[in-house]
RNA sequence: GCGCCCGUAGCUCAACUGGACAGAGCACGCGCCUUCUAAGCGCGGGGUUGUGAGUUCGAGUCUCACCGGGCGCGCCA
């Protein structure tokens, strides 16, 4: 269904042009004319939606704003005065500063957003599903240690930002890829052995560069529990393989419950192995070879992508003929274009930035120019009080993701990870965010909730079934529950734009200024009291509230508790 | 040297993709619990948006040059 705001939009849109070529005799040909998107309007003053649309017709016709956007005005108002539904819902229209256009509502719009939400209840601000295909990929790591703490930036804006996208309609595949090719995991699998042989000789030293961290001897017992002590004459040729194979998927095993429990799910758990065992890889290079972007140089096989904008070509197959770790994420992303995603968002760490547009390049050459975002997540400073931590995996000082969501809640720590912009730096200290408890934001929204949940257990049976009636809502004048209504409207609007935008981060500012609407509203506005009917329509108003506060803390993977 | 990201209140960050007077939280000062959860609310001080130019009706946002911080520039992953 179409709302009011979408259709004063199509007006606008309607009579935007028929408004610019009179303002502008002997304009010919072609007009590009931006589409008018009301916004919240900055000011009450100003109305309660607002478009610069005039101005940006303008701009492009370069003619007179104020000309343009009167004309446009009377077009709307008289459209509006004589439409029912419309006249109903808009009190005003103005024309202001250097050419925005100004609409403000009737109560009775307000008011009907509280149905609205009561009657939609948690597919309220979603918008059906569309037919757009997008697969994100974040989080991805060698298998060689549990989540660590840094992965929690990545992790929670990829999940909530998949939450997002889903609940703006768009059909979203959450991958994770397992980087298991290479010397890392050979390493593991070294490690793994020298963890195993210490069982029966502790003295026995872990390799030169192995991985030193204790999340390995869980694993050595498992070994032993499975193969006995098969392995400890055999040949490095003989353990090599399996152990490595063993020690990943236990630490895969692992890490799926950790992003589990950090409210992460994946669709995809991607194999970098299994591509190049299923012959994707080669597939992959041979359809570059076959649009003839490969060349041959010093015995190694080469992709041309200065001839897409990187700065230099690229290795796909070493001179002594293993492919490089690019040919195998060129397959992974091939591989995604094939089953159909029309778009595909990876979020990497700053550490990967110069290989974007190596990545860009690859998918351009194959076919598919522009499908591919790329977004840096990025450093995480890791702080004790003053000090810095190391979150190095290689130095055996690991810390955890899943020490940090068990000691601080992981619902603090999704919100703390969410609440900067993926592109600034983020420093996250854990003696404050341990003791932080009381001052961290989620709670603020979490208890706006909770107090909501309070006051719903309180009130009177009758007054409840007649609030979820919605029946009394012309009560709802006060500027307080006025204020609140109007955050409660703009749930679909706010999500959408941080989906677009791919900036999870807004969600989490939206979410507070939801939580200050309501505590404000609550301060000012006795919720259960001698008027049944008010009450009645302050009960609607809350349970809309709850409703709005619960869905945007899911989008972000957080609970909404009825108790604090 | 070349490339990418960042620079906004004392601190941590916003600012709806170029819009109206740059806003919150923390910290600081002063108020508000005999009624629904004070993990709350209200009021107050705080800014040349790193610097300098440019583009236009209009710039924190776009362009260029500097300054400062981070990262990258392998037949590593």
């Amino acid at each position: 269904m179409q709302s009011i705001l979408q259709r004063l939009e199509q007006i606008v849109d309607a009579r935007l042009e028929d408004a610019v070529r009179r303002a502008r005799p002997g304009l010919d040909g072609d007009l590009t004319l931006p589409p008018a998107s009301f916004a919240p309007a900055r000011d009450t003053r100003f109305g309660d939606y607002s478009t610069p649309v005039v101005m940006q017709a303008a701009k492009v016709a370069r003619t007179n704003p104020r000309a343009v956007g009167e004309e446009v005005r009377a077009a709307l108002e008289e459209a509006v005065t004589a439409d029912h539904e419309l006249a109903g819902a808009v009190t005003s229209i103005t024309l202001a500063g250097a050419g925005f256009l100004n609409v403000s509502m009737a109560q009775a719009y307000w008011q009907s957003i509280v149905a609205q939400v009561l009657r939609e209840g948690a597919d309220y601000g979603r918008c059906p599903a569309g037919n757009r295909t997008i697969s994100l990929e974040f989080g991805s790591a060698n298998p060689t240690g549990p989540v660590v703490v840094v992965q929690g930036r990545s992790t929670a804006a990829g999940s909530t930002l998949a939450n997002m996208l889903r609940f703006c309609g768009t059909t979203v595949t959450v991958e994770w890829v397992q980087n298991d090719a290479g010397t890392q995991t050979e390493m593991l699998g070294r490690s793994l052995y020298a963890r195993y042989r210490q069982l029966w000789e502790p003295a026995y030293p872990l390799p030169e560069d192995g991985y030193p961290g204790d999340y390995l001897l869980p694993v050595a017992q498992a070994l032993r529990e499975r193969d006995g002590d098969r392995w400890l004459r055999a040949a490095e040729a003989e353990w090599l393989e399996p152990l490595a194979l063993f020690a990943r998927d236990q630490i895969v095993a692992e890490q799926q419950r950790d992003m589990h429990d950090f409210h992460v799910d994946f669709d995809v758990w991607q194999s970098e192995r299994e591509l190049h065992r299923q012959g994707r890889v080669e597939q992959a290079l041979e359809t570059l070879k076959a649009a003839g972007h490969c060349y041959e140089r010093d015995g190694a096989l080469w992709f041309h992508a200065t001839a897409f904008g990187d700065d230099k070509d690229r290795v796909l197959v070493r001179s002594d003929g293993r492919p490089t770790y690019y040919a195998g994420d060129i397959a992974y992303h091939w591989e995604k274009l094939r089953r159909g995603n029309e778009r595909l968002i990876d979020i990497w760490g700053p550490d990967h930035h110069g290989y974007i547009q190596r990545m860009k390049a690859v998918v351009e050459a194959l076919g598919h120019k522009g499908a591919l975002e790329v977004l840096i997540a990025q450093q995480v400073t890791l702080k004790r009080g003053e000090e810095i931590v190391s979150s190095s995996k290689r130095q055996g000082q690991i810390l955890t993701l899943r020490e940090i969501f068990e000691e601080v809640g992981v619902d603090a720590a999704r919100f703390f990870f969410l609440s900067r912009a993926l592109d600034s730096h983020l420093t996250f200290d854990l003696d404050l965010a341990k003791q932080q408890t009381q001052d961290n934001p989620v709670y603020y929204v979490q208890y706006g909730h909770a107090r909501i949940a309070s006051v719903l257990r309180k009130a009177p049976a009758q007054l409840l079934a007649r609030a979820a009636q919605a029946m009394d809502l012309t009560l709802l004048t006060h500027p307080a529950e006025l204020a609140l209504i109007k955050r409660l409207a703009q749930l679909a609007d706010r999500t959408g734009a941080a989906a677009q935008a791919r900036e999870p981060h807004q969600l989490t500012v939206y979410a507070r200024e939801l939580a200050t609407e309501f505590h404000h509203f609550y301060t000012e506005c006795q919720i259960l009291g001698e008027d049944a009917a008010l009450s009645s329509a302050r009960l609607a108003l809350c349970l809309a509230a709850k409703r709005v506060l619960a869905t945007a803390l899911s989008l972000m993977g957080i609970s909404a508790p009825d108790v604090m």
